[in-house]
DNA sequence: GTCTATACAATGATAGAC
DNA sequence: GTCTATCATTGTATAGAC
């Protein structure tokens, strides 16, 4: 289908994987990645704004996943309702594969404050994306920007759980059982 | 006091803030910046990790002041109140003159994603310092984390009003509103 | 203990050829 | 879409001056 190999992006992946776990992210440059995906570092910029992007290009298609999520629930929907449509459609994109992936990014993420910063930044941009659209159906600002934060927590917690030691649950039911934790600690906040 | 010109730091977030308002954050580099403090760009590398710290240099302080504001309510105290005893410490940390230096930087923050991503970085370090200690006065993660999510949003939201449309107020009553706002719209949340 | 001089590696941008 | 080549800037490292 065409002059070169195919799946760039996912070739860099790939390598920028192997050689971040063998040497750290710090000690492996840009042109090492693009090199051993059989490419020049002028071409591994062409496809990402950075050296970071390598290993986040999957999360702008969840922030889509997550939208279209919260967008396609029925209109009677509460707002937790709404939330949950949002966080089911953002774990049923998850494939299996990507438990194992997952657990080695959020590894390097640790070890790596460059790469915390855009962890953390990916984080509220889906934050923010929740906020805009639950905005939108529930037509308050602060109620939607407050079920985005809880619901951003709970999928982030409940990934992290689900990696960990949860590893053979459905990732939704992991963030399910966590959502539902915090609505049962919110009456402490509000003065019981 | 010494041989050299006294608030290093201080001169160059002038120095910064100057050349950002002429010529914006990217098209100002790190020397120039040095070179308008009388300084040179070693010297400015050795105060700051990078140029963006030039800007956020206020923060750390901050993160300090909120623990310190949480340890030092009284015992009896609810979730509630030592997430207020919080942000009030952050509050009253805030001068008058910060109110306009804050503006500035925040038009810079919003014209750069670079500032934006360690703006953002920035506002998950108070919280997840706030998270912590407050998780050990209650002796709950979840509810410390909710707690701390609510605190920062209500801060952060609270700061923007206040420099935006609320500026004769004092910062701290701004913040206690929005906070107040949200308790209200939480039992929305729970489902009534 | 703070500053400077110099040299250096890596990022990321840019222009032009295939 | 990729490559070669060149470039400015960031940020580091070293060794020394006051």
């Amino acid at each position: 289908m065409g002059r070169w190999e195919p799946d760039t992006r996912g070739r860099l992946l790939h390598a920028a994987l192997e050689l971040f776990a063998d040497q750290g992210y710090d000690a492996t440059t840009a042109a090492q990645i693009a090199e051993r995906a059989g490419l020049t570092k002028t071409t591994l910029f062409r496809h990402f704004a950075d050296k970071r992007e390598v290993l986040f290009q999957g999360q702008p298609a969840l922030v889509a996943v997550a939208i279209a999520g919260v967008e396609s629930a029925p209109e009677g929907a509460t707002a937790l309702d709404l939330l949950r449509a949002g966080l089911l459609a953002l774990c049923e994109a998850h494939v299996p594969e990507q438990q194992e992936i997952g657990r080695q990014i959020d590894r390097l993420i640790a070890a790596s404050p460059e790469l915390k910063e855009r962890a953390i930044f990916k984080r509220s941009a889906i934050a923010a994306a929740l906020e805009t659209t639950l905005a939108t159906r529930l037509g308050d600002r602060r109620l939607a920007g407050v079920l985005a934060d809880l619901g951003v927590r709970a999928y982030y917690e409940g990934f992290s759980l689900w990696s960990d030691t949860r590893r053979d649950d459905k990732l939704a039911d992991v963030v399910a059982d966590e959502l539902a934790a915090y609505e049962s600690v919110l009456p402490q906040v509000t003065g019981r």
